[in-house]
DNA sequence: GAGTGGTCTAGACCACCTA
DNA sequence: AGGTGGTCTAGACCACTCC
């Protein structure tokens, strides 16, 4: 029961009560919640208190909402993920090859643009230099799995066209004689904006993994930019670090 | 203006409306946005309607609201970050070297149990055989930075006690003969549960990066399993991959 | 048809901030 | 004191599911 002269809102003291019952097992995975009226009967409060409740659960995946039937818990995700490691910089034709299934890139736009103070910096590019904007969706089996966001020195790849980059840019790249390429990547997790979320195919409270990425080739130069967005539904990203010694303390 | 005939709800009409101004600049970092009741007047709108509208800009970092203030463009966040690499399995004193700051571990449970299937699995010991299970706490001058859940084999580790672990565990791993560990990690990204998101110090509605550890000696003899969430508000992740010939298509 | 969740209203009281 | 966001109510209509 909630304490309606506690200073914490109803909805958080109700949201509380059945997240303790989730985590002790009070209700196991499929179980359906109380409905809505139930828990307004309950707990006297309205049902949009009781609603507020629920919302939260619902953004954290531990419970699931069909309308029409009711509110249940969420049943572990057992479908069979994808493993990638997050540590090389790994061609899409590559990913193929290692997940045994069709890779396809899909250019959703393509333009040249004036460098902003950002851009340029992190391609050492001057300040309005032209530069390569694209927007790239890559799918496994039919399945979108990165969207990414990105921008190339055009003075490196004059003549890049929309036929390379629905092919493979790695392909363009190293017919262009470039043999290696590196990447520095930043890591966050992150509430995608609806253009992403919706290429995507994610619920809406669904986070990404965002990463910034710095690709230069193995002389140091940079030659693009790019956010990539990783959807995690049918993928995880694993990381080895082998037996390294332990230092002096 | 909003359609009240679409089927689209109002509030994410009023949502995308407020994201488009926000994404072309027509809202700058730093400006408000429309007050609650002007946005019910302007959309003819109930004011429960208004605020659900925000709450996913909210929720994405976009908008940040003050209350007795109002609702503003969110500016970049321009607080310097600790930079730390993903990939090594780094332990708190060389973290704290590192980025040169005070670390300090803060144990916040310490039980024996049975393992679970699952840590039995990962920890390759029977079912029912009994591991240390802990929660930690790490912080960097005082600031949450890590939680970690934890289960160590206890059979490896008779004589691990609250002592040792609110010091360095790997201090203690040290002092036990054990040179050298190596990692292998699942990377998510994750809407904390509530007792985690109150221990890192977060907002409501932050995602975080959530890693699933497996820890292990140069034998590969697999000695803790681990589940490590970290607080993104002041620290970013970093991977570098060095340069890498691109293979045959 | 009964029950479920999804949306919406038109009020209300409150805590907090700025003035 | 007046304006802001935070919470809450007691209804309402709807789309969908299940029987």
């Amino acid at each position: 029961m909630i304490d309606k002269h506690s200073f914490i809102p109803f909805y958080l003291q109700i949201e509380q009560i059945l997240s303790r019952q989730i985590r002790e097992n009070a209700l196991r995975p499929g179980d359906p919640l109380p409905t809505e009226a139930e828990m307004c009967r309950q707990y006297q409060v309205s049902r949009m208190t009781a609603r507020k409740a629920v919302d939260y659960l619902v953004r954290q995946g531990l419970v699931e909402r069909f309308r029409g039937r009711g509110t249940f818990v969420a049943r572990p995700d057992t479908r069979v993920k994808v493993q990638l490691p997050l540590d090389q910089h790994l061609t899409s034709s590559e990913v193929a090859s290692s997940v045994r299934r069709k890779v396809v890139n899909r250019l959703l736009h393509f333009s040249q643009q004036p460098a902003t103070p950002e851009v340029a910096g992190a391609l050492q590019v001057p300040e309005q230099a032209a530069v390569h904007y694209m927007l790239r969706l890559r799918l496994i089996d039919g399945t979108p799995f990165v969207y990414e966001q990105s921008w190339m020195n055009q003075a490196l790849f004059p003549d890049l066209n929309t036929q390379a980059l629905n092919q493979s840019k790695y392909a363009y790249l190293k017919s262009k004689g470039y043999g290696a390429v590196g990447s520095h990547k930043q890591i966050f997790a992150e509430l995608p904006s609806t253009e992403i979320r919706e290429a995507l195919g994610l619920a809406r409270d669904e986070p990404v993994l965002h990463a910034s990425v710095i690709a230069f080739f193995a002389n140091g130069v940079p030659f693009e930019l790019s956010n990539v967005y990783y959807n995690q539904r049918h993928y995880t990203f694993t990381l080895d670090a082998p037996p390294r010694p332990l230092l002096a303390l």
